[in-house]
DNA sequence: TGCCAGGAAGCCG
DNA sequence: CGGCTTCATGGC
């Protein structure tokens, strides 16, 4: 066994309303996830900062998440970028309060949110990711998607070893920039989706197309309809990524099915409901309708 | 085995 | 803008 003398970490603060054990069931669901790994209650996983791999590993500790870094200490802009990336990642910005006094007398969410207290919506920092990941998950069962997902990160991707475990990072879009159609379909992709997702990569690779753009101060329906703008890029996924990725707590995927679903067993109904019944449920959850569509996501897998 | 899956583009009126 | 058709492929 080596030492490992380069032992470091940072710590993130943590609100009161947030769950770690939350956290670990939302990351756990599936066995195929290549991103991460969970090992006693903490998350491994590999960010690339500029081409410098940073193996982190995230636990959580009295009122912040410990994030330490297990191949090496980073440069100082590494370490800046891996703290900043797991406070996106688990949402810590977001003041939870007015959510849940609104929950608190909503028939539909609040038994819910209090069975899952301190869930946040766990995210995608890199917009990349979020579209790529959304336009994969588009008209499949997600047992498929995260079968999609698997091969094209362990195509693409980089990766290191550490303590004989494998951790990948999501290839980035100059890698998937240079690639064809033919390249994806083997792997199962539609020839439709792979178009969609280098096509998204392409523009990314070229400048065109940042998360900068999306996230100053912009208003909700300006965004949407930005991304809505971009092919392959439709109504529920430019909700997905607002929600997943871009901070917005009122976006809606409201056509997705997972959301139809949850809404069908929590309300006891013969049938899933309809747009126009759940725009009536989704008056009183508004600007809070990305988190209301998580938490009822999350109960889906009691 | 047939319906379903964390939809979107393209076309038509 | 609203509705209809096509695409695509595995899961269960």
């Amino acid at each position: 066994m080596i030492p490992n003398t380069n032992s470091s970490y940072v710590r993130v603060p943590t609100p009161v309303e947030f769950s770690f054990e939350e956290s670990l069931v939302f990351l756990n669901r599936s066995l195929q996830e290549n991103l991460h790994r969970i090992q006693n209650d903490r998350i491994i996983k590999l960010l690339d900062h500029q081409g410098e791999l940073i193996l982190i590993g995230v636990t959580h500790a009295e009122q912040h998440l410990r994030v330490e870094f297990l191949n090496g200490k980073p440069s100082e802009a590494g370490q800046r970028t891996a703290a900043d990336y797991v406070w996106e990642w688990f949402d810590l910005k977001t003041d939870l309060a007015p959510f849940y006094e609104m929950a608190a007398g909503d028939p539909v969410l609040q038994p819910i949110v209090k069975r899952h207290f301190g869930l946040r919506v766990l995210g995608f920092p890199d917009l990349f990711e979020a579209m790529a990941w959304a336009i994969t998950g588009q008209q499949i069962n997600l047992t498929f998607a995260y079968t999609l997902k698997k091969r094209f990160v362990e195509a693409y991707g980089k990766s290191i070893v550490y303590e004989n475990e494998i951790y990948w990072t999501f290839p980035s879009c100059d890698e998937i920039a240079a690639l064809a159609v033919s390249d994806l379909t083997p792997m199962q992709y539609s020839a439709r989706k792979a178009e969609y997702i280098i096509g998204i990569a392409t523009e990314m690779a070229k400048g065109n197309l940042v998360k900068e753009n999306f996230i100053n101060g912009k208003d909700a329906q300006t965004v949407e309809k930005e991304l809505v703008a971009i092919r392959g890029i439709g109504p529920w996924s430019a909700n997905y990524v607002m929600m997943k990725c871009l901070g917005f707590t009122s976006a809606f995927p409201i056509a997705d099915v997972g959301l139809h679903n949850a809404l069908k067993y929590q309300l006891e109904m013969e049938k899933k409901p309809s747009i126009a019944e759940i725009e009536s449920y989704a008056e009183n959850w508004k600007g809070w309708e990305a988190y209301a569509t998580f938490y009822l996501w999350r109960s889906l897998y009691e």
